[in-house]
DNA sequence: TTACTTTATTCACATAGGTGAACGAAAATC
DNA sequence: GATTTTCGTTCACCTATGTGAATAAAGTAA
């Protein structure tokens, strides 16, 4: 179901919009969208949008010295992806980001981020409690990393998010838990026996 | 050697305060000394402050359920620390900090920090810059923990901050790489093999 | 100095998760 | 609808890290 920028932004400042100021922030930004496989943020190329998802999937994944992948964030509607270090300091991408189905984003450049932190006082302090939550939930999964093992961590997700594992397939969402896909299939299979 | 709160603000900024707006923030700010093994922040009770540490080192850790500890994060000079859910949303901690030095801190208060945000334009742009870099650490943090082994880990940990042993007993450096002290030993010993 | 506590090392053994291969099922392509 | 590719499962074996104990070394207190 698509979901919209703006109330993506209410949602978050605890405010609505008025007219003038999302009729600014909506020109700022560009719609796009990209068929499944399709990549957006390419590894060593910079990222020169953030994005947000009004419907479909993606996810942003880190390709290691062994060739391997590692999914680091899925990005369903609803939320923002980026390459966020490429994006502010205008260096190569580490992460590559790419579709799992059709996808439709908006995309927002530097100059018209910048544009909108200047122009829209609201939108300096609707960015910092974005980043904030994100942060807040990276630090989370660290911790839950450190403290519960692959069993834990699957369960855990699947109860966040019951659908996940009809969106994405399962070799990457055993990616984003940090195991092999192998192993989320012997997780599985002892979960069943129980 | 003691950081001063001046300069990280304006080196995130990548501007100098006015005279006004230092005395501004710096009249909000709560100095603490607190002593080794002394706890700023509670596990399960609300944590009413972000810290900047002046001088000193803190860490985070959490408790799991089978009552061991998880060292998240390690706060030095120049840092800030938190827990920062429990401050934006004034619910009980999850982590909790102490120090692991004599430590002198500022401490800034939920009102206070709101009241920076509303007086002082410039400080809601350097909180989102301060949570952005926290984020995007943290983003590359988890990266590192799905492609590089504890050896790996270790190594680029000591590179980045050579004098951490010096300052922190082995076994919390153990704990943040997210192994057991006896592992941490092993792997030196194999590194020293070398 | 002595005693006590905390931290680091080493070892033998246990376990979670990785590896590589084989196979079938499902999905995509022709 | 036949063919090819991708995905999920299972298995036997491997490896990194965990576990618990013993011991030494360092730090702290008396």
């Amino acid at each position: 179901m698509k979901r919209t920028i703006k109330e993506n932004i209410e949602e978050k400042l605890k405010q609505e919009l008025t007219i003038d100021e999302y009729e600014k922030f909506t020109s700022l930004l560009e719609p796009i969208t990209i068929q499944k496989k399709q990549q957006l943020v390419f590894e060593d190329k910079v990222c020169k949008y953030l994005y947000f998802v009004e419907q479909g999937v993606l996810h942003s994944y880190l390709t290691d010295d062994n060739g391997e992948n590692h999914t680091i964030q899925f990005g369903f509607e609803g939320h923002w992806i980026s390459d966020l270090f490429s994006f502010v300091s205008n260096t190569p991408a580490t992460f590559n980001i790419e579709a799992l189905e059709e996808t439709e984003i908006l995309a927002i450049s530097k100059t018209n981020f910048e544009k909108a932190l200047q122009d829209i006082p609201k939108f300096e302090r609707f960015f910092r409690i974005l980043i904030q939550n994100a942060y807040i939930q990276s630090q989370h999964r660290i911790a839950k990393n450190y403290s519960d093992d692959a069993e834990h961590r699957y369960l855990a997700l699947i109860k966040q998010q019951p659908d996940l594992l009809q969106r994405v397939p399962q070799y990457l969402v055993a990616s984003y838990l940090g195991i092999k896909p192998q192993s989320l299939s012997r997780i599985r299979q002892n979960l069943s026996k129980k």
